[in-house]
DNA sequence: GTCTTATACATCGGAGAGCAATGTATTGTC
DNA sequence: GACAATACATTGCTCTCCGATGTATAAGAC
């Protein structure tokens, strides 16, 4: 029988494109948590909010990410006894997110080649 | 506290461009299941590979799309005995595969915006 | 000064879907 | 007759998303 060898374009994206977006975010500048998710959810920009996630899917993904070593975070004060967590990318984030995009990048295409869209937006 | 109201073009996308594959090959034309299992895991086409997905994913997919009325299945003889399933798209599924296909592209501009990506290939 | 809202992070439970593996049966090829 | 290809089916495991909820601090209104 034949057997399936996976895919990296369509295997980085199973769950969506949300280690892209987050790494993409860290890769222009360092950002805390909660501002990412504002960033995303909140942007006046009606294009970035097509990437709003829930709080209980941002926080998972950027502890993940940094178990993983593609980014890196610090508490930071932020008022007299308030911290948050300050987050930015690492070198091997750098590299995985040049990777990543290329795998997105071919995604895009794949589902353009079988999926003719009208280029009308 | 801020509530995330959830974005129709990220959560098409949660798992995968599946279903907007899928329903993309069906609106070129009619296949049976083990066909668009080959288009995408064995093509010559590089670019299409990238959509390779495994047959435990591809069947249930293509059951849970008929269950939801947007692709219907008949079974049709290939030789004496065998039989194999036949799907085609429904008007039902060519109004998804419409709506799906914007809401990939919001993603794709989305993610476009947030990762500025070096148009190289 | 207290009430409300915003900031900021954290975590739990349930559900959904992907994948590897395996199974059944038929057909083609050497 | 053996082996590969065709074609569909299913199970168990795992992962991640989401909604909900919780904790704590800070800012603004009045």
């Amino acid at each position: 029988m034949y057997k399936t060898p996976m895919n990296d374009a369509t295997r980085c994206f199973r769950r969506g494109p949300g280690e892209l977006v987050v790494l993409g975010m860290l890769a222009h500048r360092p950002m805390h948590g909660y501002r990412m998710f504002r960033t995303l959810c909140e942007s006046d920009d009606k294009i970035v909010y097509a990437l709003c996630m829930n709080e209980g899917t941002l926080y998972p993904l950027l502890y993940r990410l940094e178990r993983k070593g593609l980014v890196a975070g610090a508490w930071e004060k932020a008022g007299l006894r308030r911290r948050r967590r300050h987050y930015h990318i690492t070198a091997e984030g750098r590299r995985e997110y040049q990777h990543l995009g290329q795998a997105w990048h071919t995604l895009v295409r794949a589902v353009g080649t079988i999926c003719a869209f009208k280029e009308a937006a």
